[in-house]
DNA sequence: TGTACATCAGTGAACGCGCGTTCACTGATGTAC
DNA sequence: TGTACATCAGTGAACGCGCGTTCACTGATGTAC
């Protein structure tokens, strides 16, 4: 299917409209987005995205599933990374979570900011949240097997936790937190503090700080 | 002062546009106000806003401190409410920040979400988020002193303690958290859950329930 | 108290703009024979 | 392989709309003498 790009007059609009958003998302932010630039960006008229798209927040839902999925992704990554240590699958899962809102805020924030009226008339974005929040739950009992968190409902567990870690993401992006703040605790800081408050036992220092990318260790 | 009212013209314009973008932003939400429709509600010309605002950010601005005053002054209400009992202070202040929310959604989403851009140039919003803040400090201080927190730096507990109500509310007033879960556990359970994550000691279980306003006590 | 003038809050017409959506169309691709 | 037709992705003009902001003005209030 894949290899049918560029068959038709566009070959593949309709996700070349959900790049183009995205694209305007991250350069010039929610509320720059409008059908006829998406259009524009993606080069073709503005009347042609109603090919595709039944109206504008038809548009927006499939950027908003799109998102869910990316994000579902780099927490899965983390996750996998980590299936051998419960307590920093954990940490590294909300870290994700930061990263993906710090990296591209509009987008993090049409995500998951409810923007979409209607949920319910698209099923795929519903299915993607569902997805989301299922794996959540399921880093969420694997930490609680292993005595990392304690045995309260894990819909509790989960809303808690998540709202800990949201909270966090959107009071930065909005500017809330004041700089006297932030210059004295990384965001790591401030995430790895907020998660323990949940965790059953000490969590070693060298969580505390950035993981990095390269694999040297040392010792 | 406040007997100059319906001197002039109109009396009290300034303060008249404010209290109709409040009643717009119950009763529309954020996207359907405009300068235009606030001169409406407020029984102007669309023009006459510019005699007191220079443009549309500086009545959001203006609109934005207000909101601070009012969560601040609900705040403070809920810790003058309980000075003798630190941990019931500690739980009423938080959910005086939730009801807030709940009762006015969009009011509550344009005082939080940094739509001000250069919030410097509005120097009695930075002073209104300023104040909010430090009283929450002072609660934190408080409740550090009572033993009912651990002796961690107040700007960690703050901003943990803070991003987990405001993240909660957040995902609530977004439509995030599946009736699933909120068909399970109230937002008041939730919310002392949350916050019982932090406190040093056990959360007597009547303060799960939503505190009645009547003075009528049992027993 | 009465008149002349200054101040300034509020008016109403006008501006240019970008928006979402519609509609008759064009023209490239796919399909039947 | 070649022709006729159907399909449908994309075009471009047009619609009506509400917006923020400006500007010359009006007319009520405050002030000086």
């Amino acid at each position: 299917m894949n290899a049918k790009t560029e068959r038709y007059h566009h070959g593949d609009l309709k996700n070349a409209l959900i790049e183009a958003a995205i694209d305007i998302l991250a350069e010039e932010g929610v509320h720059d987005l409008s059908l006829r630039k998406v259009a524009a960006r993606a080069g073709v008229s503005h009347a042609a995205p109603y090919a595709h798209f039944v109206d504008k927040q038809a548009l927006i839902a499939a950027v908003s599933t799109e998102g869910y999925h990316r994000l579902d992704r780099r927490i899965r990554t983390a996750r996998n990374t980590h299936t051998d240590d419960p307590l920093r699958m954990f940490i590294e899962a909300g870290w994700a979570y930061v990263r993906f809102a710090q990296e591209d805020p509009a987008y993090f924030k049409i995500t998951l900011s409810g923007v979409v009226e209607k949920e319910e008339e698209y099923p795929s974005l519903v299915e993607a949240t569902a997805n989301a929040y299922q794996m959540f739950r399921e880093i969420i009992t694997k930490c609680k097997q292993a005595g990392i968190l304690r045995d309260d409902p894990t819909d509790l567990l989960a809303t808690g936790i998540w709202g800990s870690i949201h909270g966090l993401v959107m009071l930065v992006l909005d500017g809330q937190i004041s700089h006297l703040v932030l210059d004295q605790f990384s965001l790591r800081r401030i995430l790895v503090f907020s998660l323990s408050q949940y965790i059953q036992q000490k969590v070693p220092v060298e969580l505390y700080d950035i993981p990095s990318t390269g694999k040297a260790k040392i010792g």
